[in-house]
DNA sequence: TTGAAAGCGCTAACAG
DNA sequence: CTGTTAGCGCTTTCAA
């Protein structure tokens, strides 16, 4: 079923029966008959044009290639893809997805794989925001970052606003009365393997330090580690047998708050009477947690989202002002913090 | 940079250019010489074939179509994509993916879409296996069919091993001494939601009962319920309050384990010294419970992987005999089963 | 051993 | 208002 049959049976040009099926009837004023007949016959014959090799002239695909170093380790790199395919569905375009597994020879072979096929533009995301050069080549074409902050790309970056999402998991402590006996579990990740911490720690760090400030008061103690279940759990267990005893975990992440809650459980304490959780990611573990975890979301949906609208409605002229996007981190509520009273006691 | 310019730069035709870039030199036995030159002018010029062009002639664009009801609500699906994306790149394809939140409208178009667009193929993938019947265009292409089992389909179907795995959670029980206190949690999943259970709950079941029947035994008590934490939660403290006093807890997937782990803390039961538990889908979550869960996978990579293989070493002949897929499931060994001595003693 | 030429299905000047 | 024509970049038959 070829353009050329539709013409045939519709008695029409190729010519004119491209323009009706593109929809520039209008523009090139072919008569209403014309049209007509094309449209039947198109239907008739079940015609679907062929992209590939209206591709060849017309320089679009309206394909978009989505590259990033991990899809399947992490349930978020699931929302990521999801996001990005609603954009890019809502435009007519489709989703080439691959993995590098963090190896940059399959990178630059993917990004060739894709560019050979002409994508109208590539996304490239890193699995949690850092520092790190983006593949060259990237510069050449439409592409937009997701969590990767290379200073020297000229591509927008999409990133989520960690130092906000700080600000937010303090403020639910605060706003619930708690302004003492905060404990933080994970801290800036600031452990050998990653000495000065993460770009998600270092900045959630300081919007927690910086809310609890407003309201004239500080954390009680920091406990820097791997944001892990096993080194949660750890943490806990070292905190409550040093004598301290928190009134707030505030945990970096969700598998550090659930190895807070074993220690916890193991050791008598209830959340949120005895102590309150507050953590990051609202993962599914934070739903089925008992009682569920509040915990500030990662917008990884919203990252897909906007790189793809942002790659597809960047001007033709790669315009020069910096197009990077901090994404809001939105709360999501559990029942994992107590409201304290002025007096001082625990209201639930 | 085309073609036509690395044989300009080459002094040679471009049928010549286009032998050597396509590895047929050999067969049009071009010289040694000719080669060469071809050679070295597309490397100084960087050239790259434009793929859309090829397929346009070839009608081949070395791209396969991926659409499933759910990418990112299940990590699962991740894998899939993953073990698809290892064959297809293997093979030099590269991946389509997409998902059709169950809308059967969404997914006629993003089939039309990927057609339209040329694919050499399509994965069409459910959740979880069920039956139900796939999209009838997809009989006209080459498909292949994951976790959808369609008793229409011509496609080959590619599932796990339900039943299989039933007998391999079994067993890891009744290998550690395990012959009696054995309660099921979850079942065939026999709720009103779904009546006569899930194809992965009856097969599994079926599995569990005659492994048991090869040693004599069999199941003490079987809880229907839906699979998610807070009904193993449930069943455990009902189970536990009607005074039954399990010795093995056989979960239909991680999530109802950690119900059921909930449940035992607040009881002060311990895993295993006081009940052993073996589970399904070997998820991140059984390992950052504690003791880690001993679970059965599901062998989503694999899924995807053994798709993309059938899909593209599918002989062009439309073979007649089944192509489906029986897809084992493999036990991840955790420290939530003891070792029960012949004289009823338990030995961690 | 190599080159000329046709054509994949489509779009878009240009002429009528 | 509509048809003719020339490609997009590539492969492949056929003739030289």
């Amino acid at each position: 079923m070829t353009l050329a049959d539709v013409a045939l049976r519709a008695g029409v040009s190729r010519s004119t029966a491209s323009f009706v099926m593109t929809g520039r009837a209008a523009d090139m004023r072919i008569s209403e008959a014309a049209q007509r007949k094309v449209l039947e016959a198109a239907a008739d014959l079940g015609y679907r044009p062929n992209l590939t090799a209206r591709s060849l002239r017309t320089n679009k695909t309206h394909t978009i290639g989505l590259i990033s170093d991990t899809i399947a380790t992490t349930p978020f790199a699931g929302e990521v893809i999801h996001g990005a395919l609603d954009a890019a569905l809502a435009h007519g375009h489709l989703l080439f997805v691959a993995e590098t597994a963090g190896n940059e020879a399959v990178e630059a072979d993917l990004i060739s794989e894709m560019l050979d096929r002409q994508v109208d533009g590539i996304i490239y995301a890193t699995m949690f925001t850092r520092y790190q050069k983006a593949p060259a080549v990237l510069s050449k074409v439409q592409s937009v970052l997701i969590n990767c902050l290379d200073p020297t790309s000229s591509s927008p970056r999409i990133v989520p606003d960690e130092y906000q999402g700080g600000r937010t998991a303090a403020r639910a402590l605060t706003n619930a009365g708690h302004l003492h006996g905060i404990y933080v579990i994970g801290g800036r990740h600031d452990i050998p393997k990653t000495p000065g911490g993460l770009y998600a720690g270092v900045n959630r760090m300081r919007g927690v330090e910086d809310e609890l400030r407003t309201y004239g008061t500080e954390v009680a103690l920091s406990y820097e580690c791997e944001y892990e279940p096993a080194f949660g759990y750890q943490a806990t267990i070292e905190l409550l047998s040093d004598g301290h005893r928190p009134r707030a975990l505030l945990c970096l992440n969700d598998r550090l708050a659930f190895g807070a809650y074993q220690a916890l459980g193991e050791r008598g304490m209830r959340v949120p009477d005895d102590v309150s959780v507050v953590s990051f990611d609202a993962s599914d573990l934070a739903s089925w947690l008992r009682p569920s975890l509040t915990s500030v979301a990662l917008p990884h949906y919203e990252l897909g989202r906007i790189a793809v609208t942002t790659l597809l409605d960047a001007p033709a002229g790669k315009g020069g002002e910096s197009n990077d996007v901090l994404v809001p981190m939105p709360l999501h509520e559990g029942d994992s913090i107590a409201t304290v009273t002025s007096a001082g006691q625990i209201q639930e």
